[in-house]
DNA sequence: AATATAAATTGACGAATCGTCACAATTTGG
DNA sequence: CCAAATTGTGACGATTCGTCAATTTATATT
């Protein structure tokens, strides 16, 4: 009878542990982000806080899925700009972005969970959502690759199926993004418009595969700002509203 | 007197520390990679390693700026590839792939020590020499890409200057490696070529800014295979030894 | 309501690790 | 050959992870 009671509980009290667990997170780091503090922030011990998560490293693949689960979220609002499958694609790019924007620490968060050490004592059933949310991300993507295929706005060479021109947007926006970060190798590089950059160069990329319409023959920036406008409205308000990121 | 032999001594020793910490780390990750364990490997005590390396985040420095150093040895050599300039570039993507290939865990080391927490322990020398390395490898690439501009072979657009090319071709390459991490994502989503997409994918992005000679002009495969048997002959070899990676 | 049984919670504890420092060993200089 | 200076050592304090025996709370039974 109180199992359905209970879970719900369970599950609003792991709620509680992420919010302070991310608070501590954006705060301290990863190394500051300890189990303690954590135990200390909600309102039970840490051998409760065990019942829910099986080590560290799974509370920060928790942070790390939930955050996914938001880009994820984007990508999937961003596919459905009522557009041709290039503009759809901006629109992904858009998505992107704007998480990036409101979600900066997380790349960080990401590279953790990533590192071998690290993925190993992630529990397996956490191990399964992060693949779940990375291919669906790409499966987004895929659907509007094809769309382009199939429609002739563009004609991929062999060597790149639709999942692999995703794969590489994917890299280069994801890349580009993280070596943002340095911030002092930017600056001495002499680069100061990296955002705009990465969202101006994919398209360049796209170009490069001969997606129509082209560039040169599209404004695309105008594109990016009816996705804005249309689709991610709030996000765009909250966006400006943050510290300029670069 | 005895300085400078002292000095030598000092030299050897700390290569010696890090020998040894290379190899654990690469068998055992980060976390295995305890000062102990280290001290228990060479022929002194931790008090002693502890005069050459102020924490351990200092020690994987160490480690990632060796090993960036021999990156960019590879973009030095590579930039001496006799061609007009894209060539030169080409040349550039290949001394990064074989670098990436020929040492796959390091850039798994290259974002922890680029993660706030880590970073902010390592020492302020080594500190300028991460952003010195990282400079250098773009300077390289800088130099090429302006000559690219001045030839006339590529008119870059405004958004663009040669820096920030060099940003994105970065980003992109080495986005997609950080990315090819994830076995288990590229498998559920189809890709079994990820090495050859990259190196592909960076042709077509250039192609996308109208640097010619165009690769449908050119091929730049075989530039590739002339840069490995003239440039990078061991290297190459080496490599194909390897477990292949993707 | 009182008691027995099951479940959930706790925080003190063991183990592992980082970085330090008082002492020991060694080298240098007279 | 001894004293001073330098260099090396590993035991130690501090921190943190993850566990588990003991305790508290909830549930079932009479």
């Amino acid at each position: 009878m109180a199992s359905a009671w209970k879970d719900r509980e369970l599950k609003r009290r792991e709620e509680e542990i992420l919010v302070v667990a991310r608070k501590i997170m954006l705060e301290q780091g990863y190394f500051g982000m300890t189990m303690d503090r954590i135990a200390a922030g909600i309102e039970y011990s840490k051998g409760t806080l065990y019942q829910h998560f099986g080590s560290k490293e799974d509370v920060l693949s928790a942070i790390a899925i939930q955050t996914e689960a938001k880009r994820m979220e984007y990508f999937e609002r961003a596919s459905k700009f009522a557009g041709n499958p290039r503009e759809r694609m901006t629109s992904i790019g858009v998505a992107y972005e704007l998480y990036y924007r409101l979600h900066p620490a997380y790349s960080q968060t990401e590279q953790l969970i990533h590192q071998q050490d690290v993925f190993a004592k992630i529990s397996e059933e956490r191990r399964a959502q992060i693949l779940q949310n990375a291919v669906c991300c790409h499966a987004i993507m895929d659907e509007i690759i094809e769309d382009g295929v199939s429609s002739g706005d563009v004609d991929l060479p062999d060597w790149c199926p639709p999942a692999t021109l995703g794969f590489l947007l994917w890299s280069l926006t994801s890349g580009g993004f993280a070596n943002l970060a340095s911030r002092e190798a930017l600056e001495a590089m002499g680069i100061s418009n990296g955002l705009e950059a990465i969202r101006l160069s994919c398209q360049t990329f796209l170009d490069g595969f001969g997606w129509k319409p082209l560039t040169k023959n599209h404004d695309y920036l105008a594109v990016g700002r009816r996705v804005c406008t249309e689709i991610f409205p709030e996000e765009t308000a909250e966006a400006v509203l943050q510290p300029a990121t670069a």
